[in-house]
DNA sequence: CTGCGATATTCCCGAAGAAACATATCGCAA
DNA sequence: TTGCGATATGTTTCTTCGGGAATATCGCAG
């Protein structure tokens, strides 16, 4: 797969249950389903196969009352996929909790990285 | 390995650079080795085996500018180890940021809370 | 009614990582 | 000087996970 980011604080992973939970990966994914209106292109993008994309969607769909992801088949351009309200809900919320939790812990993030072994690029 | 938590809101897992990240289980771990003097007492607990163990101290160590796990071989007791000053530092800004970071994004778990599959247990 | 481009689904294989097993080492105490 | 209980480290086996390929399906457009 992938780095998934490249300058990360740190991330967050909602663990509702066993096997359901949602961290960046998923929220990701959801971003650019959004955004392409395509599981395989959102996944293309992340260098995810389409196999593993599609997973992911199962599982998100399954995790919540109603799907997160729309999908259709066929079609002039041989359907797509969509995020429905409740998708885009999850998705608010998610970013939400990561903003905030981020300026939280901000602070002392910064007195953990004082005491890294590598250099800092601030100094 | 193990569950890691029955009942976990969410977890929090700093990433500093590649193969340089501190999550719940090493934060778990830290905190029996101080209890328990011992890598392999605290390992024991948490259901890994003292290989595992000793590679996550190991990992820790090498992370930050000073051990933050200090050991010791033979003696009576066949030898132990225990957490350092900075080990302690780290331990507490870690649980510092995870507290704050679950207040923070506390209100919008429960939003997400209404819309999974699962019936809650509160209500 | 055929082709296209997306979703849907299965099977096989290789890589990564953890578990299991096996020693080696250390230092005190009896 | 032998035994104990912990750390230290290598080896082998097993399992899990994801990628890749192959195939099916769908529905409109031409």
């Amino acid at each position: 797969m992938r780095d998934e980011d490249s300058s990360p604080r740190f991330r967050i992973r909602l663990v509702f249950g066993p096997d359901e939970m949602m961290g960046p990966g998923k929220a990701e994914l959801l971003e650019r389903i959004q955004r392409t209106g395509s599981i395989a292109a959102a996944g293309r993008e992340m260098g995810m196969s389409y196999k593993r994309a599609w997973q992911l969607v199962e599982t998100l769909n399954a995790m919540f009352r109603s799907p997160l992801v729309e999908r259709s088949r066929g079609g002039a351009r041989g359907g797509g996929a969509q995020i429905t309200e409740t998708g885009l809900a999850v998705l608010e919320e998610y970013r939400a909790i990561e903003l905030k939790a981020r300026a939280a812990g901000d602070p002392h993030i910064e007195k953990l990285k004082t005491l890294l072994s590598d250099i800092p690029d601030g100094i």
